[in-house]
DNA sequence: TAATTTTATTGCATAAATCTATTACAATGA
DNA sequence: TCATTGTAATAGATTTATGCAATAAAATTA
């Protein structure tokens, strides 16, 4: 039994295909087809189902691919405690960011880590959370910025920030005249939601008092920004609500249309997450701190209420 | 990077010789020396101190050891699985006993076990517990049987048995006139002790409440029996207190001498114990369900005092 | 300093991994 | 039914890795 050949096993567990495997491990089709055959020889044991199409694992396949995943996992490590040992921090670092935060956050930390960490190869995807739960899981990303909790005993958590909602209240609208907005202003009928995987949105659904899940809406929004939400509402189709970061570029106009919450004001909680396993730590740890050095700068407030990005069904 | 490197590795660094190592892993030594090179290049790291004689490791080296011993253990384990979902119970199998224990609990369940577990390549070995905590962490035994609670964090243990003390009380002594003992009659200059590793003599030492831990011995007992211990005591040198299952076979006249003390009873408490990683489950499990079936007819005490094997200074 | 022990180096044989080319097989559709 | 397509298995050639024996080099001990 070799390392490759558990790498071999994993690319074809995921792929379900022995050729779309064998490219992903940079070997021909026969050579893939070859280890694993040989791996299952030694142990005994068929992993994959091959009578079936697209192929699948077998029982014991499913409990082999759990544990040869543990394995590549330590063995990965090794490198890693090298480079703590040595204070390197290098290499590929794959990192997923919700919609919702990429293009208020990343541009804030982007350039500086870049500098600091020359040494790093930056992948950044935007995704939404399931996919970022699922890429985390199964080792195609090293860390992720998304809404939490998450609850997921796989992942480890790091508090970012806590972004506080602002109402954007077109002028025409009841709510206007008010200085600040209370939680049980809000009605889920009268907002302008963004369709965002299952993230943002149901932060939003969680907070309204008069929410019934199901309430009928005249019209769906999908893949839409914060921007063209800010102009339906100045279209009078009704009042929206903005996470904090995403008022700063606003201009003076459009900031007089914003009010914010009484405190504790509603607000999402913003981390930095990654696998258990705390591959690349040094890495993650470097991209924590740096962000959370920046972050201080630009929010500061006291008493939020956080609105889990969960739904509770 | 491969298991067979690491597996090098930790023979290297286990012996603090390359020679020594590579007979263990039954290649060359200049085989050994040249995969241990081509892992320390890949890591860009040295594992190995060579100008230290005897060979030393490194700060990194003791971190890659670790993490060596990791990967190598589950490695290890993937057999196992397939082991497991097979309902196969075999392979060679390593385990310590302490020898106080061994020659009471081993013929209870030696023949039973190898009829019923015909596969199973049984390795025993007499061991003292500090012995055993050693080769269960890394790894050279499989499980063993001894006194416990060891409180050690990284082994599993599983209680077999409540074993009572029973004093043997020479005609001539002041308790021999006793029915049965108490726990405040035992005056530890008057009983013959075991010297036997850590951990039987250390349970008498904390049962006796005289215990004045460095009293003046008139003599010392070295790697005795207890039947040199019985003939003693017939000598008038002191009464002494043996395991219970010591007394089984003993003759009518010997067991005329027994005393047992009220209930509760001092008892030491006796565990199968293994590696937390719990390699080779199954026959550990099978081991531990088939001597607790057989020891249930042997010892069937209500309420005992567990003296722990552990000095508590 | 010589003898001994231990690790590193060299050259060669063998084993293993991989590649290319091809075959085999099953599912799909004309 | 028979090409067509997608996919895995097989065969043979090539490259790479692993291992051994012999020996050199370095360190230790007598």
């Amino acid at each position: 039994m070799t390392i490759t050949q558990l790498k071999y096993v994993l690319a074809v567990a995921e792929h379900q295909n022995f050729t779309k495997a064998a490219e992903t491990v940079f070997v021909t089709q026969p050579t893939l087809s070859m280890q694993i055959q040989k791996l299952e020889d030694e142990l005994e044991a068929q992993i994959f189902d091959r009578s079936k199409k697209p192929i699948e694992l077998t029982n014991i396949g499913h409990k082999i691919v759990n544990q040869a995943r543990n394995i590549v996992n330590e063995a990965n490590r090794i490198q890693d405690i090298v480079d703590q040992q040595k204070g390197f921090i290098g290499g590929e670092y794959k990192i997923g960011i919700i919609p919702t935060v990429m293009p208020t956050l990343l541009p804030m930390f982007l350039k500086t880590f870049t500098q600091k960490y020359p040494k790093v190869e930056l992948r950044i995807e935007e995704l939404n959370t399931s996919d970022i739960i699922k890429k985390l899981s199964d080792g195609h990303l090293d860390a992720a910025i998304a809404a939490t909790p998450l609850m997921n005993d796989s992942l480890k958590e790091r508090v970012l920030y806590y972004e506080p909602f602002v109402g954007y209240i077109p002028e025409i609208h009841s709510l206007s005249k008010k200085q600040y907005l209370e939680t049980s202003d809000l009605d889920i009928n009268d907002i302008l939601i963004l369709e965002d995987g299952h993230c943002y949105r149901e932060s939003i659904f969680n907070l309204c008092k008069t929410s019934k899940r199901h309430a009928k809406e005249n019209f769906q929004l999908k893949s839409g920004s914060f921007e063209t939400l800010v102009k339906l509402s100045k279209e009078g189709l009704g009042m929206t609500l903005l996470p904090y970061l995403h008022t700063l570029d606003m201009t003076e106009d459009e900031k007089k249309r914003l009010r914010f919450f009484n405190e504790p004001s509603p607000a999402r909680e913003i981390s930095l997450i990654y696998h258990k396993s705390e591959l690349k730590l040094q890495i993650t740890t470097a991209l924590y701190d740096l962000i959370l050095s920046i972050i201080k700068g630009a929010i500061a407030f006291q008493d939020v209420k956080i609105i889990s990005p969960l739904s509770k069904d």
